[in-house]
DNA sequence: GTGCATTGACACCTGATACGTTACAGGGTA
DNA sequence: TACCCTGTAACGTATCAGGTGTCAATGCAC
């Protein structure tokens, strides 16, 4: 288990995608047939990484969709480990 | 990418954690803290696997979160590899 | 300096989904 | 018959991806 706030996928396309490339947000939304908005979303962790994005993302990046995919599930769990306690769960198997 | 329709986790889990205990559904989804309709339509290809029900499940049968979230990724991938040619995206870096 | 196009972030609407409760139909078993 | 388990439906909740529309800020041409 993490034990620091994971960067939201978004910033990471930021930083690995858009700007090696000098790309503004309007040009990368429209490579990868979204909308600017769409892409500000998830850039700025409003929106998630979803398989439809990831597969667009490994298309014009020529990148593994697995690994996008993969970020986003971790950056999920580990919100989700955080209310972990709330959970009322009983197990079921031992330890 | 893989050839074949990969199963749901869905039946997974029926097949990993409830047969092997012997637990119904019911029994199952009362241990997990969720409705019985929730885990109905988890273990029916009905509803994805969320964060939070990977969470629960790595309580109840001491698994692996990460594992149970990353087939729903994978299961979700290959569906919308399914519809790749779809996408009008164009590429930034060659292949 | 002024006008205009571009950029990027915002607010709102739509569709999908996860979860809850309640209720019903069918199958198995005592 | 009576009972439990299962799947499924309808309905309401919250969250979220994606689209269109709008707006402030920036940059360029004049």
């Amino acid at each position: 288990m993490l034990m620091h706030n994971p960067p939201h996928p978004g910033e990471v396309i930021r930083e690995l995608c858009l700007d090696p490339l000098g790309l503004s947000v309007t040009a990368a939304a429209e490579a990868l047939g979204v909308s600017r908005k769409t892409l500000s979303a998830v850039l700025n962790g409003k929106a998630g990484i979803s398989p439809e994005m990831a597969i667009r993302l490994s298309i014009a990046f020529d990148t593994s969709a697995e690994s996008w995919l993969n970020q986003q599930s971790q950056f999920e769990l580990w919100h989700a480990e955080q209310h972990r306690n709330e959970l009322k769960v009983k197990k079921l198997v031992a330890a």
